[in-house]
DNA sequence: CGGAATCTTGATTAGGTTCAAGATGAGTGG
DNA sequence: CCACTCATCTTGAACCTAATCAAGATTCCG
């Protein structure tokens, strides 16, 4: 049964914890991690709040993490895929500061902190590991930081180009993709109106850029795409 | 010679590495720091791309880190002071992803990242204090993610509040503050264009929340600049 | 098949940028 | 100490991007 694999047999483990520890480390690691069923979508990991207890690493799926301002709107500060680890975030305040839920099926292994925190008193590599993992969250959240300062159609390009580039990296199709997250979401995500999202989709198809089926999106010019994410020019 | 002052008798160290540990193994961290000779005015503390050797605590003044995007033009991602740490966000690439600049004359503690590496591992306080600060780095991205998804006159007016908040844990003046940064730099940083920074600080005069003379700002009205900085309200 | 959610497209509006020109301020050398 | 210069800041006017408002179309799901 998939809910029970280990580490060792895990696809994703080359993106997350074990990628940077031995077989028997691995083990140890293994030893702790709690494998949960799977969460359905629109199920709750933990709400803003909640004390840490664990971080979550991904397996598959997709999970968005949200915060309600005071105004009660939703506000959306990422969202995670198979190899992301969710829980940094609390360790300051020992609490999670975000509400984390699934945007489609996904499987979740939960590691306890406090026997991570034990275990890695004892494995150099995987203290070691643990902050490259926050170091790489810190980077993401300062590439996430950039998108906004850019223009709608750069940073639409730009979302789509790394959701494209880290499938590839999962060994996933680098030119299909089913989006898991409506034009709203997107839209909060990045700061723009569903309106906008929708123009921006119409206007990328026109362009030849890519195809859609409904949330079904086809890469048809991956190099323009490319290009479009990096600069700020006319490519429209 | 205040360039040689200890953790012990450092007015930061409640906010820095130290204020988890104890005296014992605040002598030990001491013993790994370098006192550096003051950062002028201009002076590179080190480059983006520069391999990670330090960490770098800053005991005063106020640095600015930020990268170069591919037009050549400069992006700031984060403006640091008294307590913080840089040098994070390097740890996974073992390079540094920005550049990091001191807008005054500023006094760093350099931290070389194996030593620290190798006393964490004899210092469980210490390994859970990295940690904690690494998180409450991403907590503050997160936060200036989201004024970047506010308007103008919020975003300002969180950034002011925010730095006339951090000076107040500090112990300094919550009413007066002399910026470091030019108005560019603050457009820079917020997302915004110089010219509309000036408008921004003229309504924000205008109103009775706070006087300028040069780039030293009074406060006058820390309440309403507290309700402008929460809210989207129009309080002007 | 029916109802609700989601998406599309158009028209209008608003917030912030850009361009432009003058004012203020800080630093430098005579 | 003053005059000169360069950088920074201020303010106005025109423009533009994306938000908002509105109304239909499509998709999803029980």
């Amino acid at each position: 049964m998939t809910t029970c694999i280990r580490c060792q047999d895990c696809i994703s483990s080359r993106f997350c914890i074990p990628s940077a520890l031995n077989n028997y480390e691995i083990n140890q690691l293994d030893s702790i991690i709690i494998r949960r069923t799977p969460l359905h979508r629109g199920q709750l990991l933990f709400e803003r709040g909640d004390k840490l207890t664990a971080l979550y690493a991904i397996r598959s799926g997709i999970i968005k993490s949200y915060t309600i301002t005071p105004r009660g709107k939703e506000q959306i500060t990422a969202f995670y895929s198979t190899g992301d680890i969710l829980g940094f975030d609390a360790i300051n305040t020992l609490r999670y500061p975000t509400s984390a839920q699934a945007l489609d099926t996904s499987m979740v292994c939960e590691i306890p902190f406090e026997s991570l925190e034990r275990l890695s008193s004892k494995i150099p590599a995987l203290r070691r590991q643990l902050l490259r993992l926050m170091s790489r969250h810190i980077n993401s959240d300062q590439e996430n930081l950039s998108i906004t300062r850019k223009n709608a159609k750069t940073g639409l390009a730009t979302f789509i180009y790394k959701l494209i580039c880290t499938r590839a990296q999962r060994g996933l199709s680098p030119t299909s993709l089913r989006l898991s997250m409506s034009h709203t979401e997107i839209g909060n995500y990045l700061g723009l109106s569903l309106e906008t999202i929708s123009r921006l989709f119409s206007s990328l198809q026109e362009s030849g850029v890519l195809m859609m089926e409904g949330r079904t999106i086809t890469i048809q010019d991956s190099d323009k795409l490319a290009r479009m994410s990096h600069n700020n020019e006319d490519f429209w």
